[in-house]
DNA sequence: GTTTAACCCTGCACGC
DNA sequence: TGCGTGCAGGGTTAAA
């Protein structure tokens, strides 16, 4: 389940490589999901019309979400919801299942995304002038960026009253930590998931404040992560690599790497965590 | 207003 | 071997 940092990865490789390319068409095929993917178009060939002739020229990130900027003024969105990848392919290289969109380039080959169980979505957009993307508007602030002032952060967390796994997971609070990173944050604060958001002393905030920086920006340096149970890997098909790095997600009965007390697993929201028992309190 | 649960979807693990 | 079932998860929506 690609979150900040896969996304993160993926930007800054569609940005050494497909800047400045002209799409000679595009293709929304003919999978049983291909309309899925695109929701929120009603016609394919609106799609696949306003994706020809035109190049790229900035990419960008917020949350999840990627914002790959054309020269026709367009953004085209992407999310990669649970199993979706962007590969870039020669134009010759077979096509593999759940393949949905495919991009083609004037010079270099194709840009193809490709989502099994189909949770994601691509859709053009449009910002106006203060660079608000129609269709992200709800989305909080990307905790990379220097808005998240721990100001913002602290005054957030007291006014949410609310349990630090969900207020982590909430995108209109923060955007692109999902439930990996939520986990992993929280370890790394020593914080308990179901701690109440209001009921932190200043030095716990300011552990979590730090965490969600050091883990994001540590999992960027490993280039994601590819866990057990997902296909993530990156724009030429390679696997993240810190899934070596986990403290605690998918580490169930393992020795915690800090104290030796096996890592717990519980139900959560209907997702599973993950804590250590005796670091996190 | 907040929180929970269901839904979408496919691949895989598991039990019978 | 083959079938059915449950689980995984992000975001949205509806219900509690």
């Amino acid at each position: 389940m690609p979150e900040l940092p896969e996304v993160e990865v993926l930007r800054r490789d569609l940005e050494k490589d497909i800047i400045g390319r002209k799409i000679k068409g595009t293709e929304v095929r003919a999978t049983k999901n291909a309309m899925r993917i695109i929701r929120r178009h009603t016609r394919r060939k609106d799609f696949e019309d306003a994706l020809a002739g035109v190049k790229i020229v900035k990419i960008e990130r917020q949350g999840k979400y990627l914002l790959i900027f054309l020269d026709s003024k367009q953004i085209l969105v992407v999310h990669l919801g649970m199993s979706g990848q962007l590969k870039l392919s020669k134009t010759s290289a077979p096509i593999e299942n759940h393949t949905h969109v495919i991009i083609t380039f004037t010079v270099g080959g194709q840009l193809r995304y490709v989502d099994p169980r189909s949770f994601g979505e691509m859709f053009l957009t449009t910002a106006d002038e203060e660079g608000n993307i129609e269709g992200l508007t709800k989305l909080g602030i990307d905790p990379l960026e220097d808005a998240l002032t721990w100001q913002y952060f602290s005054g957030t967390l007291v006014d949410r009253k609310t349990k630090l796994k969900t207020l982590l997971m909430d995108q209109k609070f923060i955007c692109g930590i999902g439930n990996i990173y939520s986990d992993e944050i929280l370890f790394a604060a020593g914080l308990r998931h179901d701690r109440n958001s209001d009921d932190l002393v200043a030095a716990e905030v300011r552990r979590l404040y730090r965490a969600i920086q050091e883990v994001l920006q540590e999992a960027i340096k490993f280039r994601g992560t590819s866990a057990d149970d997902e296909q993530y890997v990156d724009l030429y098909g390679k696997l993240g690599e810190f899934q070596n790095q986990l403290k605690v997600y998918q580490r169930e009965g393992v020795p915690c790497r800090r104290c030796r007390t096996p890592v717990a697993r519980s139900r959560w929201s209907n997702r599973s965590t993950y804590h250590c028992p005796q670091c996190q309190i």
